[in-house]
DNA sequence: TTCTTATCCTACTAATATAATAGGAAAAGG
DNA sequence: CCTTTTCCTATTATATTAGTAGGATAAGAA
């Protein structure tokens, strides 16, 4: 696993949405990428990609904005950082979500250590949720 | 971090020479690429790499070819992988040896969980030799 | 000494990924 | 109906990845 800064941008997107949302208040992309210093035609790609996987709920228009789509407990950094970055394993032929074959399958003891270090991350990432970040 | 085939490669070559190193023979990259099949111009490139790097040694002309610079054991796969494919952090602001910075650096949480990530991975890879795999 | 076999080394290329920017359509509110 | 905001497509520049091509150089064999 390797995170871009699609990854990256998203998560502190996010970590802002769970900090600064009043409960259902929508917030503008401009103050977030204004207070986080991103750019924000970029972020436009990063937050449509994050409406269309279901993780914010957006509305046009004046007032309107993004906010969470669901707790920042029921969103985790696995799920973000496989939207964007996809697997979280270090060789996809040890992936789970992104299986692909690759030369070192077979070199079987090889192969147990990726996958160690992919089920480290995993449930690492897959147990930390925003709410725990924020 | 992410394996790119120069690491592969690279870790099934020195497998290769690790099991077919009858003391102190050289091995030649044609063998090697055709028992494996890999691209033999391609590995050529990254034998080159490893000879730099002091993991192989060399000698040209007939009977010439390659073998491990040091005992099996005392290559690990942190070495191949650095050499290959730079940082085994899966950010570059959380990176020991490859540090730089980048935009999650101020959210601390989300920088120690990356950090713990770091850790697991690199002490996993630092502490496995060629020994070990072979 | 000359031929063969291997490494050594530079240059090049094609495809994909990364990190953006540009510009306008569509919708909601004032 | 004007402004603000999201929505959506296209384009671009640079870097990375995964190779190939071709010749120089060295070592051993004939």
């Amino acid at each position: 696993m390797r995170l871009t800064t699609h990854s990256e941008y998203a998560l502190l997107a996010l970590l802002y949405l769970s900090r600064n949302a009043a409960k259902g208040e929508l917030i503008s992309l401009s103050r977030i990428t204004e207070e986080q210093k991103l750019p924000f035609k970029y972020m436009e790609h990063i937050m449509h990609t994050m409406l269309r996987a279901g993780l914010v709920t957006s509305s046009k228009g004046q007032k309107g904005g993004y906010k969470l789509a669901k707790k920042p407990g029921q969103i985790t950094v696995a799920q973000v950082i496989r939207l964007f970055d996809g697997p979280l394993a270090p060789v996809d032929s040890v992936s789970v979500h992104f299986y692909k074959p690759t030369v070192i399958e077979k070199e079987k003891k090889l192969t147990k250590l990726m996958k160690e270090i992919r089920d480290y991350i995993s449930s690492k990432l897959e147990k930390t949720t925003l709410k725990d970040l924020a």
